[in-house]
This record gives structure tokens, C-alpha cells and sequence, in this order.
DNA sequence: ATTCATGCAAAGCATTTGCACATAA
DNA sequence: TTATGTGCAAATGCTTTGCATGAAT
């Protein structure tokens, strides 16, 4: 497995396997969200070590819950994975139901606010995600 | 049923039964955005009718493609529905999972836009939902 | 030796579906 | 009677778990 690869995963108190740095490294190489079948097929096909799909969601929660990775959930039913783990938004595509990162500095009039009175202003937001919806022109 | 829901189903094209008009009066009633399984809990309770999951199940989705419920996605694996149908967004308080609907003039600096240049400006953005992350404050 | 990741198969949930029965127009 | 909603139970799809094996410290 790639150094830099190993080096993330320890950075992230994960100890490097085979399987969770090819699990790894194919996420980090891809835009395409992912679900877990998606990274088991795609992951099973050009690898060099055999691969259960148990060992693809232990390795996927281990990999968000260390910080690695984050959970995208757009249709119910199933997660898909991300990467990207810098504060980004998403753009779904209606028609394809593909899904695009947005960075944050493509969203006009960010940062957000609620407004003071929320709820008494009772609450403290800590962070917020957007999802546009839309289609490709023409 | 009362006349009202009984109008309500009708205006979107749906076949008033006791069972849809109860699961929507309860939707109406609440909300605490409530997964299929909670909608059938407290229907199952206080009804003059017998009820399955299945019609509940069935009736939800019904429901959400006539319009009068939306589907809500905040955690995988589990669907909420919420009768507020008109465009907004929500705040998950992270400790307790609750879901609070969020109206658009509560939150600041809306409406958004993408960047012209954003995917060299092939997509049409139709909608957005936004979700906040956050905690009740002290 | 001890710890812990992996693989397999079984189990667990949320949801959907097939089919028979009931109900309403 | 014709269409359609409902209920039950079985099936499905995604994900988790238990347990035995295997690799690494």
C-alpha cells in the first residue's frame, strides 16, 4: 500500500490494512459518492487482496467515525461516502441522480445565519449542509 | 373523517379511506418529522380502524407523491414524513436527534445562489434544502 | 500469546410485494 | 361487477453481528 495512504490512515489512529487503504484509496480518487456495493464492486475487481463485503462496512463506519471519510445521505435506503471531508455542500442531479460537490465559495451569500429569535435562541448551530436539486440544462 | 381532510386528500388527487385521512390528520397534527414505524405506533393506538405496516407504508408513499407529505432524510437507513409542504429546511439538535422545521425567513442571507461559473453553468438549480447541525444551548 | 482485522454466513431492520379478501362506486 | 385499498406474510435490500480463522505486534 501507497506511504501516503498509510500515513493518513495513522494520522487518523486507524491502523493500516490492505483492504481499508485500497478502501481508502479508491474513495479518495473518485468524486462519485459511492454506496458500500459500489465500493465493494469496484474495489473487488482491481485489487490484489480478496474482499468480503463485511469487511467493506466495518471498514466504511471505521473509516467515517475516524474522520476519513463522511456519510452522504441523499435517498433513503442506502449511505454513500465521501472523501471530501472539508465543509462542502452537494448538487444532485434530478435527472441522473449524480451527485456533485459544491465548495462553499460557490455559494453566493454564505455564511448562513438563523435569524436571533430562533426558537428563543435556544440553539447553537454548529454547522450546516446544503443540497441543491436541479438538472443539467437544455 | 373529518371534511377537511377528506378535501385535502381529494385536492391532490388521492381516494379519501379512513386510513390515509387518519395517517395524514396525524402527520398534520405532529411535527416531530416521525419515521413509518412511529406513524404506525400512534395510529395503531387511537383508531377506530385496524391498520397494518403495510398501509402504512403504502399510504405514506401514496402520500408523499400526491404532495400532501414530504419525505425527510437525516439519518440513513430510516425515512421521516412531514405534512409541511411548503418550502423549508430543518435543524437536527445533535444531542437528541430532534428534528425542528426551519422557515426560509428565519435564516439569513437567502436565497442562495451558485456561482455563475459553477460546472461551467450547465446545471439549473431548482431547489435547495438546507439542514443545521447543532446543539440546545448551556 | 494477545490483540485485532477479516470472511463467511446468519441475523436484523426498514421497506416492498404478491395475493386473497374486503370495500366502494 | 369492476376497480382499488387493505392485511397478512413472505420476500427483498442494505447493513450488522457472531464466530472461527489468520495476520501482526
Amino acid at each position: 500500500m501507497s506511504y501516503e495512504i498509510e500515513q493518513l490512515l495513522l494520522k487518523h489512529g486507524v491502523k493500516p490494512t490492505p483492504q481499508r487503504a485500497v478502501i481508502a484509496q479508491f474513495l479518495l480518487s473518485t468524486h462519485s459518492h459511492p454506496t458500500a456495493d459500489e465500493v465493494f464492486q469496484a474495489v473487488s475487481e482491481s485489487l490484489p487482496v480478496p474482499l468480503s463485503r463485511a469487511t467493506v462496512y466495518n471498514t466504511l463506519n471505521c473509516l467515517v467515525e475516524a474522520g476519513v471519510l463522511i456519510e452522504v445521505v441523499v435517498e433513503p435506503g442506502k449511505s454513500r461516502y465521501d472523501a471530501n471531508t472539508s465543509q462542502h455542500h452537494h448538487f444532485v442531479d434530478t435527472e441522473s441522480g449524480k451527485i456533485i460537490d459544491v465548495r462553499p465559495e460557490e455559494v453566493k451569500n454564505l455564511p448562513l445565519k438563523l435569524s436571533e429569535g430562533f426558537l428563543d435562541g435556544a440553539f447553537d448551530v454548529e454547522d450546516y449542509r446544503i443540497t441543491f436539486f436541479g438538472k443539467r440544462k437544455g
